[in-house]
DNA sequence: GAGTGGTCTAGACCACGAA
DNA sequence: TCGTGGTCTAGACCACTCG
């Protein structure tokens, strides 16, 4: 681990047991520079990384101040879809995965699109659905170019495809382009969801992209949208 | 500007323009720093921020390439909401502007929870809807502390009240903690919005930092689903 | 082994804020 | 005026990829 994320870790950690308080400025970086016997462009990367977790304000010419957030909406996780309420439910590791279907496909032309794919190429193509105490959490659709991955299992879509494909794979997945939307669930939907015709879903459809730029799966995930919610911290603002 | 910054254009403007296609490799670093007469750290600024754009995956031992993106989805706003479809509509300048209410209140647990006051404080409190063309896009609401802001105006609620602060005050807005949900119409929201009890709603809770860590404002966005999506790029994957 | 990007150093200069 | 963070330099070393 690189050094300044040490430094990060450390610094978040006393942010979130209260050793630093809300509107608490933080040592200069002059101060921890000398702290941690790392030079300034260090500690710069250490801010910005603090900053765009959601821990902290900076202010030029000023300080830099710990964020004044309600307990326990920091620290998070961000980017992603987390599931709301008391609903101690971890989509990450507690749900059963159910695959409904798992075929080689001719993808339509959104996700040739998307994939950047020839419109003779084929993806392997896979629905599912994760279930936790006999509610249904969500309902997915992958692609994944036969280009790319010749071989995928059945058994890696009811755990993790992206653990087995970096198992058998040399690959290296980068970033991701998400768009998020509000939809209305298919019929289909309204049946395997067990939610009614009129319930509003969240929609994240998110292409992925390896090192090299390559498209290497196309995603399109669907929650119920009492249950689940996306979270981020930027410095975008709708305009008003 | 900064000096990467004016690189990050150059550079973007050329992917932008096809001068440099999907996979090409861009110049090596040393290469870059030669061009354009600047250090190692200088352009490595420049392929962090070109890369939380969406334009460029970095192989480390290898180089930094080109995303292989459909054309025109790249270069777009990120980290907002955008309305969705041909429909041209420019969010940020057409769109006609009607205040439904503009009060001071007491505003209700949430706000104040997550705006960090006491319970005994009152805010600014702004609901208004942008129109275009006869179609109703939005409705948002918006709560500002009094604390913060002893005098805000009607009229800047129906162009930008965040231009208005700006001349106004000495403030500077540092970043936004957002988050996205799927909603329901309320039965207020069908008659403003002009759709249908089922029709989905993409809805935006943001909350705005100062940079000196204090929350100044409060903004629930509520926009029909077939309208509006939100864009993001990053290294977060939904886990799959 | 040669070439790549990622991290890091020890400085410097600048823009800005606070008093 | 002085202390702050933001940018930038000219190097260095390391981890990694690829032929």
């Amino acid at each position: 681990m690189p050094k300044y994320k040490s430094i990060v870790k450390e610094l978040a950690d006393a942010i979130r047991r209260g050793e630093l308080q809300p509107y608490d400025q933080l040592p200069t970086v002059v101060e921890l520079c000398e702290q941690y016997h790392v030079s300034r462009s260090t500690i710069e990367l250490v801010m910005d990384d603090l900053e765009r977790q959601g821990y902290v304000s900076r202010k030029r010419g000023s300080g830099v101040y710990v964020k004044k957030v309600p307990k326990g909406t920091v620290g998070g996780p961000l980017n992603t879809i987390t599931l709301s309420d008391g609903a101690n439910v971890d989509i990450q590791k507690n749900p059963e995965c159910r695959v409904h279907e798992f075929t080689i496909v001719k993808p339509d032309d959104r996700v040739i699109h998307l994939l950047g794919l020839h419109e003779h190429s084929f993806t392997y193509y896979v629905s599912r659905s994760h279930i936790y105490e006999d509610s249904v959490l969500d309902i997915q659709y992958l692609y994944y170019p036969v280009e790319i991955f010749r071989d995928i299992r059945l058994t890696s879509a009811e755990t993790s495809i992206r653990e087995w494909i970096a198992e058998n794979y040399e690959v290296t997945p980068d970033t991701y382009h998400k768009t998020l939307r509000a939809v209305c669930p298919t019929d289909k939907e309204v049946e395997l969801l067990g939610v009614t015709k009129g319930d509003p879903l969240l929609e994240i459809e998110q292409v992925g992209y390896l090192d090299d730029g390559r498209p290497f799966e196309y995603l399109v995930a669907r929650f119920p949208g009492d249950l689940a919610v996306y979270q981020t911290v930027d410095s975008e603002s709708l305009p008003v």
